[in-house]
RNA sequence: GGGCGAUUAGCUCAGUCGGUUAGAGCGCGUCUCUGAUAAGGACGAGGUCCCUGGUUCGAAUCCAGGAUCGCCCA
């Protein structure tokens, strides 16, 4: 039996991340490293609760991976995290999608179908594609409770959010106001405003300049527009006071504009008229309306020119048209010059219906749709038959739409219910600043200026499917609002047994002789989700420690686009409810992008499907790709060939290092050792306590490398990771895997040959310990690793995370390595330079170094003769033989201190003897620059020495070190270099032959006398190398294979024995 | 129109406190190593650090203006 179980080089991943899923799955592994923090600190981590009456993508998995990785280091680092899932059920898009399958095209199809069945349909596809999310969810390792999931459709829930609202009524927050406000006409229902934020589009519409003729003179107004649906709802227009205007006129005509506006609005030939004037002159004065012809005679009191602050000359004419029916500034611009009263019903003049057409009064037009292209056309047309019509032009804009049906949406006048939150800007600000947000920017930047802009959060809904609003109303209009079930039933004798719609619409609550019924609106869904904190636990009427020991969460994680969605509906609740952000630290995340920049969209047919990529590359691939390729708010381009890099370039050499451990720790049967006792041992020795020859095997300064690396990689993965940032995290732990694999292994090979204990607990103590750095990232490749190598524990998320030892932590070593692999570049590109191929031995290289650098060559000779292929190394602290040294200043150190100095000392320092000032620093003294007549001493750290080659010399340099070879060759060394292309070819044969690493081998050669001169000379080595037994030469026979070493013959015959 | 962010090699991205020779991976070309590797290594080609000004002894980096792209707001 092997110690291992042995590791296939070709693993594919995705069958290995099955393997892994089902051994979570047996051991139970998620609720054990919950089970195992009992009673820890908690870290607490919210779940944005997403939709699942749609498809997960990229995108979800992107969020749901970052959302897993840190609650997994946290509990690696001895945290308590609860993880608890949660569904978003409510809200206009599953309402859309079962309107769509009804085949309905508007509000009313839905009364008419009936609620109560509209809602059982929309009940049953909210969760219809639950099943996949949660197959997706544990398919990519992200460990959440799915089965104690909140639903924000549960009664409970929604009794919940009651509640909250009811906090708001009582601090008197909550109101009703008539405003006008974004609002979808095929919805039927006005729009937060997140909610327009998610649908702005850009579209051409007609932008024109249209004539209103004053009464009381022989010329006419001009006023920009471009939503011509609005003219019908004209009462008045706005001039700026304090503006210059001016008459323009052209043939008989005369036109009223802003100075400023004149050429841009009218266009050539017009010539001013007479002196500017104020706008306020122009207030008061009539003009002729209405526009259209309107069957009612249109609004009275009406078509006068009123005072506007919000009148600027940046655009338009600097005349506004004002239709307070659909728009803010206009309604309470006329509002307040007396136009109409806005308390009084009926006041407002407003020919649209509520489904975007226009009514019976408007002429020609009624039943049309406002925003219809040829409406527009059409009232245009109409402008320009009756001679109101000056211009028109095209207009490129970007106007909102509604986020899920994509109706352009109009700016309508209703009444809805509001939350006060402008009441609350300030603790809103400051429940901001005590939240840390990555990146950084979006603090103070794009959602801090969104509070700051703050305005009342419309909280209604005219829709079916969602959280009733729960305020009932008497005729009087005395209002009540109820904050539980418990209420409710005291008020109204009875609670129905499902809280929505239609039934709630049932209870009637009497009181004081009055009959108050429920107002029939839904509330916002984002109130829903914004809730959670208090309703995920059904607060406050039960789970009171499960909410006191959950609230705030330390961290939660969404896409960027949820800044004004989740992020605002957290907050602006736990600010009314508790003084304080619901949150601490958030992350969020940028879009998904396509190869060319492109926004993945359906529509596009460029969505990558997250089956794909998990199918093809495994789920830790994608995984890695998502927390290492780049900063995660920057956004990614990817397709399935980028994820596929993450396993070519990071999991395919992790997994053939393991793979190595495994092949040679079986063949060689070692028994693991724990590194420490061979450090422990070490240290011992060094005391002169310990020795003998029962000591454990000692470790290399190899092996005190790469274990000082990984504690060092340790320290920063722990730093980065407590920082939220797995990008770093994850570049260090790769930047070790790669150093583990392509220099400590490749420098350890024959040890690993050979079954060198110290070799093999060095390595396997790296892999174990790699395995739990890269948990929490990539945890399927982790937990495979770490079951086979080590199995301590049932699992590596089960191990604590870990902690660096000091003990095996030698940064001067480090430092030295890096010399020393320095060095054998530059000996290896002077190799190469020369076209000395690696396995030709050469006597010499010749290495230039200072004594810092000497030392650190020295302490790895054997490792550079061995990787350079070279009999020796000659030190020489004198470039002379080599090149010469150039002096350069190091401004770092120098630019502080000198200032404007700067260029003189640079001079001053490159008149200096190069040579000459590199042996005085060498030998520790200082050099001397007088600038502007002072003397100034300068170290070898303000100097660099650079080392210009002689022409003539193979020599490679790299700042104050270089090494160059030598290329002469004896026959010794020929030989040499033939034996070793001997082996190389017999390695190829015995590989042709599929044996196995270990086989021994009986070796015949044949062939050429120089070739089998050279084997003879080196018989040890070839048949070492090799794995022979046995070495006969010149009798090959049969079934040999045939090589050809610089152009001479030899024959090759391997035998396993 | 306003806010926020981005712009560095063909592509994807690093680039610390401003320091003079701007890096990596992929891709491409040449070579090479292999007793783990469809891998690895070396070398090479490839740069207007978006542009223009400014500050500074010194700017990819700081400031101002502009361009382009993205997101958000109006």
């Amino acid at each position: 039996m092997p110690r291992y179980l042995p590791v296939d080089s070709r693993q594919s991943f995705p069958e290995l991340e099955q393997e892994i899923l089902e051994r979570w799955r047996e051991r139970d592994v998620f609720a054990e490293s919950v089970r195992r923090r009992e009673g820890a600190e908690p870290y607490v981590f919210y779940e944005g609760p997403p939709t699942a009456n749609g498809r997960p993508g990229s995108h979800h998995v992107l969020s749901r991976v970052f959302k897993d990785v840190f609650p997994r280091f946290r509990t690696m680092r001895g945290n308590l995290v609860h993880r608890k899932a949660g569904w978003d059920c409510h809200g206009l898009p599953v309402e859309l999608e079962i309107e769509k399958e009804l085949g309905f095209r508007h509000k009313g199809d839905i009364e008419e179908y009936g609620i109560a069945e509209f809602n059982a349909k929309c009940r049953e596809s909210v969760l219809r594609y639950i099943d996949e999310w949660n197959r997706l969810t544990e398919r990519i390792g992200f460990w959440i409770d799915t089965d104690d999931a909140y639903f924000t459709l549960d009664d409970d829930y929604v009794e919940s959010v009651w509640w909250t609202l009811k906090q708001v009524w009582d601090k008197g927050l909550l109101y009703e106001g008539h405003k006008v406000g974004p609002y979808c006409p095929r919805c039927g229902t006005g729009l937060s405003s997140h909610e327009v934020a998610l649908g702005y589009r850009d579209v051409v519409d007609p932008s024109i300049y249209v004539r209103f003729p004053l009464l009381d003179a022989d010329e006419a107004l001009v006023v920009w527009t471009t939503t011509p649906w609005t003219l019908p709802g004209n009462v008045a227009v706005a001039v700026a006071p304090e503006t210059e205007y001016v008459r323009a006129r052209r043939g008989g005509e005369t036109l009223v504009v802003a100075a400023a506006l004149r050429e841009r609005a009218l266009g050539e030939g017009w010539e001013q008229v007479g002196a500017p004037f104020k706008g306020a002159e122009l207030i008061g004065r009539r003009y002729r309306g209405p526009l259209f012809r309107l069957d009612d005679g249109g609004p009275r009191n009406a078509f006068q020119v009123i005072a506007g602050d919000f009148v600027t000359t940046d655009d338009g004419t600097g005349i506004v048209h004002l239709a307070p029916a659909y728009g803010e500034d206009d309604f309470d611009a006329a509002a307040k010059a007396g136009i109409f009263d806005p308390t009084a019903a009926g006041e407002l003049y407003n020919p649209v219906r509520r489904d975007g057409t226009f009514d019976g009064r408007v002429g020609g037009f009624e039943d049309r749709f406002v925003k219809d292209p040829d409406t527009t056309a059409a009232l245009i047309a109409d402008l320009d038959g009756r001679g109101l019509l000056l211009r028109e032009e095209a207009y490129e804009h970007s106007y909102p739409h509604c986020w899920r049906c994509d109706t352009p949406l109009l700016y309508y006048a209703k009444s809805s219910w509001y939350v006060r939150t402008t009441a609350i800007k300030d603790e809103l600000l400051a429940s901001n600043e005590a939240v840390t947000w990555y990146p950084e920017h979006i603090k103070h930047g794009r959602f801090g200026n969104w509070l700051e802009n703050n305005v009342d959060w419309a909280l209604s809904r005219e829709r079916y499917w969602g959280t009733p609003l729960p305020i009932w109303r008497a005729e009087d209009g005395e209002t009540i609002c109820v904050g539980s079930r418990a209420e409710l039933r005291e008020l109204a004798g009875a609670v129905p047994d499902d809280l929505h719609r239609p039934y709630v619409d049932d209870v009637v609550i009497e009181r004081d002789g009055k009959t108050f019924r429920r107002v029939p609106d839904l509330i916002d869904v984002w109130w829903d989700s914004g809730s959670m904190p208090f309703a995920q636990w059904h607060h406050p009427f039960e789970n009171g420690d499960r909410f006191a020991e959950s609230f705030p969460a330390d961290y939660i994680c969404e896409a960027l686009d949820q800044t004004r969605g989740w992020f605002y509906s957290l907050l602006a609740i736990s600010t009314m409810l508790t003084g304080r952000a619901s949150f601490e630290t958030v992350l969020c995340l940028g879009l998904i992008l396509d190869e060319d920049g492109q926004k993945m969209s359906k529509s596009r047919g460029n969505v990558v499907v997250p089956w794909d990529v998990i199918d093809t590359h495994g789920a830790d691939a994608f995984r890695w790709y998502y927390f290492t390729s780049k900063q995660p708010w920057d956004g990614y381009r990817f397709s399935l060939d980028t994820i596929g890099e993450s396993v070519r370039q990071f999991m395919k050499p992790l997994w053939n290092t393991y793979a190595l451990f495994v092949l040679y720790a079986n063949v060689n049967d070692v028994e693991p050792v724990a590194v420490r006792e061979l450090a422990a041992g070490d240290r011992a020795a060094d005391a002169g306590t310990a020795g003998g020859p029962d000591a454990a095997p000692a470790l290399t300064d190899l092996d005190r490398w790469i274990l000082s690396r990984l504690q060092a990689t340790a320290e920063v993965a722990t730093e980065r990771l407590n920082d939220y940032d797995t990008t770093s995290a994850g570049r260090a732990i790769a930047a070790f895997v790669d150093e583990l694999s392509n220099w400590y292994v490749r420098r350890s090979r024959r040890r690993f040959w050979d079954g060198d204990p110290a070799a093999f607990a060095t390595l396997r103590e790296c892999l174990v310990e790699v395995s739990k750095l890269l948990a929490p990232l990539t945890p399927f490749v982790a937990d495979a690793i770490y079951g086979n190598l080590d199995g301590g524990e049932p699992s590596v998320h089960l191990c604590d995370y870990p902690e660096p030892d000091p003990a095996l932590r030698d940064p001067a070593l480090e430092e030295q390595m890096a010399v020393v692999r320095d060095a054998v570049e530059l000996g290896r590109a002077a190799r190469a330079a020369a076209k000395a191929k690696v396995r030709q031995p050469l006597s010499e290289a010749v290495v230039v170094a200072a004594d810092r650098e000497r030392d650190a060559i020295g302490r790895f000779e054997a490792l550079v003769l061995d990787e350079l292929n070279v009999k020796r190394v000659r030190y020489v602290s004198q470039a002379d033989e080599l090149g010469r040294f150039e002096l350069k200043p190091n401004y770092r150190t120098l630019g502080p201190r000198f200032g404007k100095q700067m260029p003189q000392v640079a001079a001053a320092v490159a008149a200096l003897d190069a040579d000459r000032a590199a042996a005085t620093l060498r030998a520790g003294g200082e050099l001397h620059v007088a600038i502007d007549g002072r003397d100034h001493a300068l170290t070898a750290d303000d100097v660099a020495l650079a080392l210009q080659p002689l022409e003539g010399y193979e020599v490679e340099r790299s700042g104050t070190h270089a090494v160059a070879l030598n290329l002469e060759l004896d026959d010794e060394l020929r030989r040499e270099a033939l034996a070793r292309e001997v082996v190389h070819a017999v390695q190829n044969a015995r590989k042709a032959a599929g044996f196995e690493v270990q086989d021994r081998i009986a070796l015949t050669l044949a062939g050429d006398d120089a070739l089998l001169d050279a084997v003879r000379a080196h018989e040890a080595y070839v048949t070492g190398e090799t794995l022979a037994t046995s070495l006969e030469l010149g009798g090959a026979g049969g079934g040999a294979a045939a090589a050809e070493i610089e152009g001479r013959a030899l024959s090759i015959g391997v035998a396993r024995v």
